[in-house]
DNA sequence: CCGTATCCGCCTTGATACTG
DNA sequence: CAGTATCAAGGCGGATACGG
């Protein structure tokens, strides 16, 4: 194999499915919380409210209620008053993120040639 | 190096570039031109169409756009009528299409384990 | 053939207020 | 503390028509 850049499935179907998948996952949101669990390790709500800045509550909750659905993170209920809420990444969740280093590494080594491109390009007209 | 999960940086301001970066650059479309200029190799506006099946003319423009101004695709136009224009991606754009190349993987291995988390998740309500 | 320009519906997002 | 409900606003994306 030693599998080159084009590992892409040749199943239109998968592909579809793959594509709606990423879509997904790779969300803006998603991301931020991702990154903030694998940091922070199991944290709580407000703890991660805090840890994503910008973050509206709203987008908090439907973003890690997606999480959960799609099996990238675990919500745990300490059923106490007031309310405790953790939540952790999964394997899946973990997998998931380690995935996402490459191209995070890849965001960071080329972030100058990046804007250098969009200098060039708008100096150009 | 070995470089383990965690090698975002530690500074917020570039990890904040680096999001924006990303944001930009895990957008539907774009994964998808991505892949395809990968596949078929360089080619014209038409030819990118047919190959992205759904998109419409001003996304596939736009996105194109932006591409070009982030350095990812190179834009040739051949002096001829009609018109002729080809895209090809840069050293940049192939080394976005290797670092996705993780991402890609995880949705293929993992599409099931999704369907299998979600299918759980709306059986408990 | 390869775009640009315009209009328009819809979906996402944010702000705010309220509940267990 | 950890959500849900509601509403208004803005942007994204599609369809269409037209220009170089």
């Amino acid at each position: 194999m030693s599998g080159q850049i084009t590992a892409y499935s040749d199943n239109p179907e998968v592909d579809r499915l793959v594509n709606e998948l990423i879509g997904r996952v790779a969300d803006k949101w998603t991301l931020l919380v991702i990154e903030a669990l694998e940091e922070g390790g199991e944290q709580r709500f407000s703890a991660l409210a805090r840890a994503v800045p910008g973050i509206s509550q709203k987008m908090l909750t439907q973003t890690l209620r997606q999480m959960e659905r799609d099996g990238l993170v675990q919500r745990t209920v300490h059923p106490v008053v007031p309310p405790h809420v953790d939540y952790r990444l999964t394997d899946l969740g973990e997998s998931l993120a380690a995935a996402f280093c490459g191209v995070w590494h890849w965001a960071e080594q080329n972030l100058q040639a990046v804007a250098a491109a969009r200098a060039a390009y708008d100096a150009r007209g």
